[in-house]
RNA sequence: GACCCCAUCGUCUAGUGGCCUAGGACACUGCCCUUUCACGGCGGCGACACGGGUUCGACUCCCGUUGGGGUCGCCA
């Protein structure tokens, strides 16, 4: 690839949890740098002390983690860099380029209800603009709270996007907006600016619903003789409902899948693909694949609905693709959590449990659902599926059972060949149908009428524990 | 309401003027495989929002309409 390395970043802020729109941005930004052998970084926005809570800080972090993406660099935080935020402020009104607004948020509320009474647009009206030195000083020696405003200039505002084509508004369209608050500190906009800047960020790249802010952030860059980086808007992932993700209405956690039963890898998968196509057919890559086929101008410029099914489908895939052994890894918290058996069980018998997953594998969508279906892998008092129960527990299964439980227990080896001979033969014997031996024998070892091939569960349980189980549901039958 | 973005199957998408009676994936569904449930294989259902242009020819270009989304905080 020929492109020039990018230095790009993800900039949570810590006033909730990583849902799926910001993992997503993070994912494309990450994908962007790996693939131009560039740089990613994080940059946490706290600069609303009142409203960002460090403590969500780390699970963010961590979430971002588990879908294998990390900073490059050390990780700015904007609450470490308020004093350098009020600076350029303040050099941005002594410049001229802005100017103090005395307008209280009550009025500045009044303002916004009457211009929606009035149908018009919702905008600064410049009130404090062209106070005179002499009002200004008073206000400020009267105690007058004040913030800073930017001043936009006349004219128009362009730039050019990666993702959308050329973009372009009216000046008058951009309001004179807050840089500073009449506290002193610096509001988003401004501190985004000053850190992009200072990080050397080259391409910004996130969501659709910032458009509005870069053509603000554009007159800050101006103001303050900074360079433009370069911009890409990447659509909007939204709920089922075509809303914009939020946690308010309840969308998850990215966290949340994990604990769901969802892959790292296939939320990465799933997640790259949404609003940005590979151009193939094929749409299950791992991450080092993404990385190598990655391109900004494949983005889509249309808003995507996240579809938890598709999610699933993606899932299923990679978890095919996994090994038995990272399976089992994954498996085996579960089911110790599950009461089912004991770390210490399972560290002494990790090839049991590695067989289990194996054919439990292509069965399974959800990480979580191996522990359901393996179930009677580790427990011994299961109770019989009572349909199951009716239909293939009769009278005349007691002897089947016990007689076929016999010659597997004669059997010297017992593997999946064996088995499937000793079965052939007993059935040819007794002349009937290998299903009238193969559904009891089922039902007896594992309570339940469904799941892996019957001659693999039967290997994999093992030859004591079959023959157990045999013998215990034909005693189970004559007592019925 | 103002401003901006967008518009192919229910959903994710391919498609950059003729290869399209529009391809793939998920979901749904039929058949096959099979001891069950899955996996897998082969089919089916199902879309170019609408109306005008431009053109020999439009899913592809232009305009309008409609629809959807976003932004409009001393939040980020």
């Amino acid at each position: 690839m020929t492109e020039n390395p990018v230095r790009v970043r993800i900039a949570p802020s810590p006033s909730g949890y990583l849902h799926v729109g910001t993992a997503r941005m993070a994912i494309a930004n990450f994908l962007y740098a790996r693939h131009t052998s560039g740089q990613f970084l994080i940059r946490i926005e706290n600069t609303d002390a009142a409203r960002s809570d460090d403590s969500l800080i780390e699970p963010i972090i961590s979430a971002l983690k588990w879908l294998g993406i990390e900073s490059d660099e050390e990780i700015i935080f904007q609450s470490d860099r308020i004093e350098l935020y009020k600076k350029h402020a303040q050099q941005i009104l002594n410049d001229g380029k802005g100017y103090r607004c005395f307008c209280s948020p009550e009025l500045l509320a009044a303002d916004r209800a009457e211009a929606v009474a009035n149908k018009g647009p919702l905008r600064y009206n410049r009130r404090c603009l062209n106070l005179s030195q002499e009002e200004i000083d008073k206000k400020i020696a009267d105690g007058e709270k004040f913030a800073i405003r930017i001043q936009i200039p006349e004219g128009q505002t362009t730039f050019n996007d990666i993702v959308s084509s050329d973009l372009k508004r009216d000046n008058v369209e951009i309001e004179d907006f807050i840089i500073a608050r009449s506290d002193g500190t610096a509001t988003y906009n401004l501190a985004v600016v000053i850190d992009d800047n200072d990080m050397k960020i080259s391409h910004v790249v996130r969501g659709n619903d910032h458009v509005t802010n870069t053509f603000k952030q554009i007159h800050i860059y101006n103001a303050l003789g900074f360079t433009l980086p370069t911009f890409g808007h990447v659509p909007l992932i939204l709920r089922p409902d075509k809303k914009k993700v939020s946690k308010r209405l309840g969308d998850k956690d990215v966290a949340q899948y994990k604990e769901e039963g969802i892959l790292p890898e296939a939320m990465f998968n799933f997640l790259c693909l949404l609003r940005w196509s590979p151009k193939t057919d094929r749409e299950i890559y791992n991450v080092e694949e993404l990385i190598e086929i990655f391109n900004p101008n494949h983005f889509n410029n249309s808003n995507a609905i996240f579809n938890e099914e598709k999610l699933e489908a993606f899932n299923k895939e990679h978890i095919v693709l996994k090994s038995d052994h990272e399976l089992a890894t994954l498996v085996a918290p579960l089911l110790v959590d599950a009461g089912f058996t004991t770390k210490y069980w399972l560290e002494t018998r990790w090839e049991y449990l590695r067989s289990v997953v194996s054919i439990l594998k292509t069965r399974v969508r959800r990480i979580s659902e191996f522990v359901a279906l393996s179930k009677y892998f580790f427990e011994f008092d299961y109770t019989y599926d009572p349909q199951a129960d009716e239909k293939n527990f009769t009278p005349e299964a007691v002897d089947l059972l016990n007689q076929f439980a016999e010659r597997l227990e004669k059997l010297d080896t017992y593997s999946k060949e064996t088995i499937e001979k000793a079965l052939s033969e007993y059935a040819l014997e007794k002349e009937i149908k290998k299903g009238k031996l193969i559904h009891p024998t089922r039902l007896a070892v594992s309570g339940i009428p469904n799941g892996p091939g019957l001659y693999d569960l039967l290997l994999v349980l093992g030859q004591e524990a079959v023959v157990e189980r045999m013998k215990k549901a034909a005693l189970y039958i004559q007592q019925k």
